[in-house]
DNA sequence: ATTAAAATTTAGACAAAGCTAAATATTTGT
DNA sequence: ACAAATATTTAGCTTTGTCTAAATTTTAAT
């Protein structure tokens, strides 16, 4: 596969949220920055190819094939990412250019050897699964903190309310995006919960716990 | 600079030894696995983007900045190739192809984090320089063991004489192709040194001394 | 100093991937 | 159901990087 090749595989993997869903030329050409004619032609070479169905004018979709593909492109991108925020200490919104680059080298060895490095994880710096090997994985949801069961982590990933008075309050509290918060308890009475964030053991009021998006594996 | 803009960056950079040489068009193409044709389009471009001095029947080499652009494509070589011997468990021989992949990434801040994260190392698993930011470096040479002064160490890169006895010799005192070895000591009478070779220290006659070459740099 | 051989360049073609403008299908609003 | 709006494809052109074959220049041998 060429590079352009293997980044509409993604953008079709992509706009149909990984399941094998059909998308327009129009989709894919506005996800690529690219003009829809261009998507024409080159998804007809992708389903000569065996990696794409495309009827004309009624969309395309990957075959077997072409989902395996988009599996290990999103495998390599996400290991990249661990490696880049925890090896060379880039911070999580800085990841995804850089991914986007290395997700296109081919080398199955490279792979395997990176994911024994970073030791297997199981999710990116984003909250997202990283396939295996075989291109199985769990799906990602996003839920509000106060939804999250206790005993289960996430990954702090946005904010409902995003007014000064509660970033401040995120902010003097040290929990920033990217951080991993584990549900250690929850309050019937008042909804307020206790967390642990990196290290630290915290008690959070319901008002927050509702205004916090996390990323979480079902 | 495209990607093929960058590899016949480098080819000239390697034809002219890293010295500013002219190299010339037959020589690029058989270094490029390309057709002389090709090579004269490419430098004709190359010149006019100031990357290269050509002159149509006389050959080719590299401005000031074209030479600024190969130290930083052989500095990401190098690094890379350091990465993936240290970090990711490849033997010195599998990490070229790769390598040659990887260095054409963009991301000034990836190769610093990365020089970084590997420690800051002078030279690659070949024995070979690692440029400075700035694209300085030392010169590797590759000299017989028995001609490094004591106190100085280098990469073993290959042998002299290559015969059964003298492999299987190597093979039983666990010297191997890539292995860094000090000079400790020489003894003047026989010619006979001693080695610290992976934390061992062992005594190699002059016979083995004469048959091992070693890149240094000056 | 010529001429044959070798090296290099030019000209013209091709494939990949993209674009614009025009043509054709499909969808939607009434 | 039909016309207008929207989506999609087709046709033809562009650029990048490559190739082959022919032309030209340089080098080398007598």
């Amino acid at each position: 596969m060429t590079l352009s090749e293997e980044d509409y595989i993604k953008a079709i993997y992509h706009l149909g949220k990984g399941e094998n869903t059909t998308v327009s030329t129009n989709a894919v050409a506005e996800q690529m920055e690219t003009k829809p004619s261009s998507v024409t032609d080159m998804v007809k070479k992708l389903s000569e190819k065996g990696v794409a169905n495309y009827k004309p004018y009624k969309g395309v979709s990957l075959t077997e094939y072409g989902q395996k593909i988009a599996l290990s492109l999103v495998r390599k991108h996400r290991l990249w990412e661990v490696f880049l925020v925890e090896k060379l200490d880039f911070s999580w919104d800085e990841v995804h250019e850089v991914a986007e680059q290395l997700e296109h080298i081919k080398s199955e060895k490279l792979v395997d050897q990176l994911d024994k490095h970073l030791g297997f994880p199981q999710v990116d710096p984003h909250g997202d699964p990283i396939p295996s090997k075989k291109g199985e994985f769990k799906k990602a949801i996003k839920k509000l903190l106060n939804e999250i069961p206790i005993g289960k982590s996430g990954i702090c990933v946005g904010v409902k309310d995003s007014s000064p008075p509660f970033l401040k309050f995120l902010d003097k509290n040290k929990i920033a995006l990217g951080d991993t918060i584990l549900v250690l308890d929850k309050e019937e009475f008042d909804g307020s919960i206790d967390i642990q964030i990196k290290e630290r053991t915290i008690h959070i009021s319901s008002q927050i716990a509702t205004n916090l998006y996390l990323k979480i594996t079902e």
